[in-house]
DNA sequence: GGACCAACTGTTATGTTATATCCTATCGAT
DNA sequence: ATCGATAGGATATAACATAACAGTTGGTCC
C-alpha cells in the first residue's frame, strides 16, 4: 500500500459522522441527484476518516472494500460530484479531502488545520466573509472561489 | 517542453520585477543569507515571468539557461530558501509560484487569482488579519502559516 | 419494441507535481 | 589538515491527477 495522504495519527474524529452522511442523503434526495453504490462507499470512507482523506488513501480503501483495485479516475470522480454539490471541500494545501459540515451556508468557511495532529476544523465567520469580498471588490476582483486555510496548532496540541 | 503550469496566456507583467529583485538582494545581503548563482538564476526567472510559475516551468526554463537538463530537487530546493524566507509564496491551488511584494510585512497577503488571465495579485488587509487572528483565537488555534486564495475574475477579464 | 441519449462506471495509459537518497564540492572554523 | 555545515548534482521514485475510450444502464421519444 504506497504512502498517500493518511488521515493523520491522532486526529480526533468528526464531530459527527453519521450526521454528515444523513444530510448528504436527504439533499440528494431533495435535489435529484444521484447518490449511486459507488459514491455511497466513498462517502462511507470520508464519513468515518478520522480526518482529511488523499485521494489515494481513498482509493485504497476503497479497494480494499471492494476487494479489486479501484482506478483512480473511479474516485476522482465521485469527489468531483462532492465537490460540486458543495457535500466535500478540498484542503489544497495538503491534496486531501474532508466532508464538509455547514452544508447549507454555501461553504465559504475557513479552514484550521493542523500541523501535529492533521486535524480539520472548519470554521463560519460571517464577517470574515463580508470583509474579503469587499477587499476584492476594492480590487475589482469578482471572487468565485475562496479559499482560506490557517496552518498551526489545535487547542489540543498546543498544550 | 511538458506542459506544466504557465505563465498564463494574457496575464500583466508584474508591477516591477527588478525592484523585487532589488529587495532580495538586499534582504539577503541584511541577513547574511547566501544568494548563490543558481538561486540568483530562479530569482530572476520568477522576476521576468509576466506570472505565477510551476516548479516544471521553472525547471524548464533553467535547463534552457543553463544549456543542460536540470533535475527537479536543484529547482524545488531554491524555491524553498525563497519560501521560508518569505520571498516567494506558493499559490496552493495552482501548485505556482510567484515573487512575493511586500517583503517586509511577514507576509499575510490575500491572493486574487484571476480564472481568466491567471494574473496574480496580492493584497494587504490588516483588518483582515486581524479577524482571522481572532477566529482562530476563538476556536484556541495557534495558527503559523496562512493562505487565503480568492478565485474569480479580475477587473480586466471581468468586462 | 427499438433507437437514441445522458449519466455513470471501468480500464488503460499518461501527465504533473514533489521528495528521498546518496554523493560531491566548497568554505570557514577549530 | 580535518571537520562540520551548506549547497548542489544525479538517480530514482513517490504522490497526485487527468485524458481518452469503451461498456452499461436507465430513461424518453416515436
Amino acid at each position: 500500500m504506497s504512502k498517500t495522504t493518511p488521515p493523520m495519527k491522532n486526529a480526533r474524529a468528526k464531530p459527527n459522522p453519521a450526521r454528515w452522511r444523513a444530510q448528504v442523503e436527504s439533499a440528494c434526495a431533495g435535489e435529484g441527484l444521484h447518490l449511486t453504490p459507488l459514491r455511497r462507499q466513498v462517502l462511507t470512507i470520508l464519513a468515518e476518516s478520522s480526518g482529511p482523506l488523499g485521494a489515494y488513501a481513498i482509493i485504497d480503501q476503497l479497494s480494499r472494500l471492494e476487494g479489486k483495485a479501484v482506478a483512480p479516475p473511479t474516485v476522482y470522480r465521485a469527489l468531483e460530484f462532492f465537490l460540486d454539490h458543495g457535500f466535500v471541500y478540498k484542503i489544497e494545501s495538503r491534496n486531501a479531502y474532508a466532508p464538509c459540515e455547514h452544508l447549507g451556508h454555501a461553504h465559504h468557511g475557513a479552514l484550521l488545520l493542523c500541523e501535529k495532529c492533521g486535524r480539520s476544523d472548519e470554521i463560519e465567520d460571517v464577517k470574515l466573509d463580508r470583509l474579503l469580498q469587499e477587499a476584492a471588490r476594492r480590487a475589482g476582483f469578482a471572487p468565485h472561489r475562496q479559499m482560506v486555510e490557517l496552518v498551526g496548532l489545535c487547542r489540543d496540541c498546543a498544550a
